[in-house]
DNA sequence: GTCCTTGCAAAGCGTTTGCACAGAA
DNA sequence: TTCTGTGCAAACGCTTTGCAAGGAC
């Protein structure tokens, strides 16, 4: 379960560079969907001479090894995470912030779809997640003490 | 049900331009989750002074209107297609095109996001549509008649 | 030596912005 | 006249490509 970078390396045989190792373990630890900019500038303090063109190197390389994968909801960017284990995605439609959320698996009518081979399902949810409701009370409250009047939704 | 884009623009307050008119009438047309340059490409003969531009003012439009919506099943591109029937898609993984099957609603269990509000629903399927697996299989055969051997997946 | 990893610089592509012209009201 | 729709040109942001330098083996 806690697999090192070294064990899955070693079975993917993917060659343990230090540049990898590290953007590895950073997808390990922030489980933050990030995009390429986030893990450049995340990483950049530490290896000063990083270059966007390796991060998109190297989270290719773990796509094709299949140990990472690429998330994309609404949007034109992209996001990536380790490939771990199965699970759906909330994404806060007010901070744009992706959650990991229990697998939900869809139910439906094979006839509907006869003729189709389904290799992926995917459910994502979207809406507003507890922190950004916290703001948004946060911020109608400031806007009553000002005389107006505004419903969160 | 078949409404007119003029009965669409008036309860929108769209002034109905001819742009606004053929784009929204492409849509309509062709159920294909049109990109862009798609739209452009198939209206260009027919107004020469189209510009792609005026596409994205178009759809922008549209969109704050609530008559289209956005499409973006992991891909870079948007793609737009009417809001007029709620439905899922179907993504052919060999071709790129996306397909509209009936809506599937996900189960879950409420506790599992307790905290989070939840305002969309999302689900996609992804595999290969029956064009793509009948050239598959042709494709498959001339290799046999070739002397290779590849199965299909 | 060869192979692989890295990274600069440039190009590519979809999209947005600034602005100006022309036609409608 | 003012407002609105359109569209050129440029900018922008993310991603990919070409290629070369440096290090590993």
């Amino acid at each position: 379960m806690t697999e090192t970078f070294k064990d899955v390396f070693k079975e993917k045989e993917i060659s343990p560079s230090y540049t990898r190792k590290r953007i590895y373990e950073y997808l390990e630890q922030s489980k933050n969907h990030p995009t390429v900019d986030k893990i450049f500038k995340s990483l950049i303090d530490e290896l000063p001479t990083l270059s966007k063109t390796t991060v998109y190197n190297v989270l290719k390389l773990f796509i094709e090894k299949g140990i990472v994968k690429m998330v994309n909801i609404k949007s034109s960017e992209m996001r990536y995470e380790l490939n771990e284990y199965d699970h759906s995605h909330f994404k806060c439609t007010t901070c744009g912030t992706i959650y990991d959320i229990p697998k939900i698996i869809p139910q439906y009518n094979k006839d509907d779809i006869s003729g189709f081979i389904v290799n992926e399902e995917e459910v994502n949810l979207m809406g507003v997640c507890p922190s950004c409701q916290h703001n948004l009370v946060i911020e109608t409250k400031k806007e009553k003490k000002n005389g107006r009047n505004k419903t969160i939704f």
